[in-house]
DNA sequence: AAGTATTAGTTGATTTTGTAACTAACAACC
DNA sequence: GGTTGTTAGTTACAAAATCAACTAATACTT
């Protein structure tokens, strides 16, 4: 525990966040993953779909700020699970618009009541003011 | 951008959390990486061992909440740099304590820098209350 | 002191990610 | 209307992370 060297690793805010990102991200990690063997990119791209909608590959991207790869991938293993499924669209065929099936959506659902559920209990831990202050200054980070 | 959906995907703090961790890292990231050829990892092991001195690989694991083998490969391409030397522990020859080489120190003092450096880049864009929350939450979130 | 259990760390196989090159469709320009 | 450039998405290969099995040393138990 002596330090030699007066650095704070711990308040270090790139690292920092990533702890406490990983830290607050496990369990609910472990809900999509062992309930539905789903990835991460692979829920973000179910909910992004969910609350959207309809969208391109592309646009969940940018969005989620994923790499086309990832997202390709993530879409094709939803499709293979029954949970989206594609339509290209006709007046520009290198577009497919994406889509949640039935079977997507009530998994969606399922998910999104876990995640509110979730949320509130790591919400529960500070008051409203703070909980403003970490929300806002996360996402002027999240832009920067 | 019209929600059929009312659920927040950037308001969820596990998805906010983890945008805000890689966008505010990126930059850094960079630094290590293409200065110096690091990894993730490497860095981390890097500066614990920068500020604490020496420590076993398992320490370093569980301060970083990092697995073993993810530091067993730190470490061994470290050394592989000449950044760190080992050495076994005479009363129990299962341990090694690690510990910085000249110039694996003075990476780090460089590395220290651009970090500090860093950091005031970020937190230039708070106030000092602000920063104060946002640690201390951020704290909170890495223990839970 | 022999046998079993733990612990620190490493290695190998599998999975996942990242990077770059690719295909197919469209756009722009001459 | 043919060449060149761009865009959406996929595929192939390399890099990295994860997970399980392993070795070597120590600790417990009888």
């Amino acid at each position: 525990m002596s330090e030699k060297d007066d650095f704070d690793l711990q308040l270090f805010l790139p690292y920092l966040l990533n702890q406490a990102a990983e830290a607050s991200s496990l369990a609910f990690n472990q809900i999509y993953k062992n309930r539905y063997g789903m990835l991460r990119t692979e829920w973000r791209v179910l909910f992004h779909l969910g609350i959207y909608g309809t969208l391109t590959a592309k646009e969940i991207g940018e969005r989620a700020k994923s790499h086309k790869t990832k997202i390709s991938r993530a879409v094709a293993a939803l499709e293979g699970r029954r949970y989206l499924k594609r339509a290209r669209r006709e007046n520009d065929r290198r577009v497919e618009a994406l889509e949640l099936t039935g079977l997507g959506t009530s998994v969606y659902n399922e998910l999104r009541e876990e995640a509110r559920r979730y949320d509130s209990a790591l919400s529960d831990q500070m008051s409203a003011e703070e909980r403003e202050v970490l929300r806002k200054l996360l996402l002027r980070l999240s832009r920067s």
